[in-house]
DNA sequence: ATGACCTGTTTAACAGGA
């Protein structure tokens, strides 16, 4: 059995950078997913939709970057990573609730601060459509367990950070043209509903913590000039614990990388958070 | 404009995404 292998911590970091990113494809996005590491320089990226199986994901490479990895891939859809700089002390595979779940859509990791530790969990929920399919009702049924584990979660009172590509509008000003989304599944009143009770469970939008104005996206569709005219919806977030939103520093959406050469349809949030408590 | 994409893959007048 090899050793994993294991990147050195950082000697000092004054606070944290945890992004989040649906990279549509690791094959595909990993040139423009180096040019970004290096310019944002984030402390842990989650990914999602990397497309992958574990054996093809570019390890060894994202390690040459200063990263330790940890993926939970699948042949040619869905997939997640988490890339720290830190090492994990743990991590889990796998959205816990039902064993005959094979889609890997979750991926959970615990690394080590100075003075705490930070639990990070990679997320890609079910998209859903077309609502009157098996499709949506897998995607509410997800929800909810991601409901009931993230309640599990809390318990614990630690600094934790739920982020990826939810799959929710959670409100019309989160969309450019909220009248397209009404009956789609990433709009519908059930999954609206679903998002709210995970903030009811005292999860805090992290985007929304620090600026509540209308028209900030994450995504733009490929098709019908959707960049070009900006119409974006808001679908990816990062939800925080009570003891995450005490160190909450900043959230910040790259947009600017939808511009980029070869780009993902989604593009990164970030999240800044403080080593001591703000509280 | 009635049009307009991208990815991985069983390379297809495909499936799935959002």
């Amino acid at each position: 059995m090899p050793q994993p292998h294991v990147v050195a911590a950082p000697a000092f970091l004054s606070d944290m950078q945890i992004a989040t990113w649906n990279i549509n494809g690791i094959k595909a996005r990993l040139p423009v997913l180096l040019e970004w590491l290096k310019e944002a320089n984030p402390d842990i990226c989650c990914l999602q939709e990397i497309k992958s199986v574990n054996e093809g994901f570019p390890t060894q490479i994202l390690e040459d970057a200063g990263y330790n990895v940890a993926v939970h891939g699948q042949k040619a859809f869905n997939g997640v990573a988490i890339l720290s700089k830190r090492p994990f002390d743990e991590v889990s595979y796998g959205l816990p609730g039902d064993d005959s779940d094979e889609q890997s859509r979750y991926l959970e990791a615990v690394v080590q601060l100075d003075d705490t530790i930070i639990r990070v969990a990679s997320i890609y929920l079910p998209n859903g459509n077309p609502v009157d399919s098996p499709k949506y009702s897998y995607k509410l049924a997800w929800m909810d367990r991601l409901i009931a584990h993230a309640k599990q979660l809390l318990k614990l009172e630690e600094p934790l950070v739920l982020a990826g590509d939810y799959n929710v509008i959670p409100q019309s000003q989160d969309a450019k043209r909220p009248e397209l989304w009404v009956n789609d599944a990433l709009a519908l009143p059930q999954s609206r509903a679903r998002f709210r009770s995970l903030l009811n469970l005292g999860l805090t939008d992290a985007l929304r913590a620090v600026n509540t104005d209308a028209g900030i996206y994450t995504f733009w569709d490929y098709q019908a000039g959707a960049w070009k005219r900006d119409n974006g919806i808001r679908i990816d977030h990062a939800l925080l614990s009570p003891q995450a939103v005490d160190r909450l520093e900043e959230c910040r959406i790259d947009k600017h990388v939808r511009g980029w050469t070869k780009p993902s349809d989604h593009v990164p949030l970030v999240v800044t958070v403080s080593e001591a408590d703000n509280a």
